[in-house]
DNA sequence: CCAAAATTTAAACAATTGTTTAATTTTTCC
DNA sequence: GGAAAAATTAAACAATTGTTTAAATTTTGG
């Protein structure tokens, strides 16, 4: 019989809190039975082996992750608002999670997961129509000729990297945290000045 | 009496293999003597203890991680010389070593190394006079106006991040690597024409 | 050639790892 | 209220961790 919800909530939370910052390999499941508050055995009770808990985290970070896009795609503007509003969501939205690009990258890179990227997540911005969007504003000469495919290699290096490069971008210029965070913010409009004048063609044919 | 430098050498190789791909935490030190096809005992004689072989293999990961910059910088190029080559030589090194950015950012992301970066590191760069070069094109109106940390953080998000995005951007659009080391191929023309239309104007006043 | 030094090895160390067992406490529900 | 179910705990499990010890081997230098 079902009980009180909140202490599977309270291990996710806590599992969620010390896989991204530590990483899969840097923690032990006693460290998150000790943020929990519990014991090891119950983390194995609800979740059976810290590969499963990993597994349902690392899930629902990457659906985190490319959340933020699809409201931005589904919406009627035009191309160039999409562009725009993607960059300003995503900097508001990995401001307040700023571990997320890297936890992502990571655990990917490390192969921490095995399975390839559900559909149900690529599924969704595919059927917003931005990729039919793009090609038709490309044909009509808003766009630049280039592919979707370094398009969004240009938005998430800009977006992403400099949540990833903190502590780097401090040591090498001797910064503190606020300082940085100062950075930040006027990087996101240079990145969205940056990127739109180049994509977009000032003066289209049609 | 030294002897045969070649075993101490041999172990730096297999370290510098197993942690750049796996990591500190997700690599053990019988990893690293099982690839050097040897026992535990003489990675400890030689280094001590893991950490320290930890730190030797990130210093001189740090140190290839910025050589790259300093050859192009103390040239005599203009400052938009400078900057593609800068794109150019980047691009070329970590199509190389592809592991690099990963390992570096992660590694500080999750202080494997506690030490500041050593200045050995940072002054090479400061006195190639980069930053004065930069400043006065500012002042000339050459160059937009834009802090020097913001370039380095642009040039840093577009040169770095498409290596530590592959696993993620193969999945995203279910590419192969053969595809994906396509893409970057053209990538590096895409973010040097990207940089130098930003930052440079095409009519300076003076 | 041979002792001393340097190198390499196998084995053991205590501590930590993820997981399981079995007992205990708490909740559920008739 | 009390038995059944669910939740929580402490303890133990074998395996792996980084490190050390001590013995064996190889190299060095007179």
């Amino acid at each position: 019989m079902k009980r009180d919800q909140s202490t599977e909530e309270k291990i996710k939370a806590a599992a969620k809190k010390v896989f991204m910052t530590k990483g899969f390999d840097g923690c032990s499941v006693r460290d998150i039975a000790k943020e929990v508050g519990s014991n090891v055995a119950l983390l194995n009770y609800y979740f059976r082996s810290k590969e499963k808990l990993f597994e349902l985290i690392f899930e629902g970070a990457m659906s985190d992750f490319l959340q933020s896009m699809i409201a931005v795609f589904s919406s009627d503007l035009t191309l160039k608002e999409k562009v725009e509003q993607l960059i300003d969501k995503e900097f508001s939205f990995f401001l307040e999670h700023p571990e997320l690009p890297m936890f992502i990258l990571q655990s990917l890179h490390q192969n921490k997961t095995d399975a390839p990227m559900p559909s149900h997540f690529l599924e969704p911005i595919a059927n917003t129509g931005i990729f039919e969007q793009f090609e038709k504003a490309k044909a009509q000469g808003e766009v630049r000729d280039i592919s979707i495919r370094n398009v969004t290699l240009l938005l998430m290096s800009n977006v992403h990297y400099p949540f990833m490069s903190k502590k780097l971008t401090m040591q090498f210029h001797g910064i503190t945290a606020e300082d940085f965070d100062e950075d930040l913010k006027k990087h996101k409009e240079i990145v969205k000045e940056l990127i739109t004048n180049y994509l977009f063609i000032s003066n289209p044919k049609a």
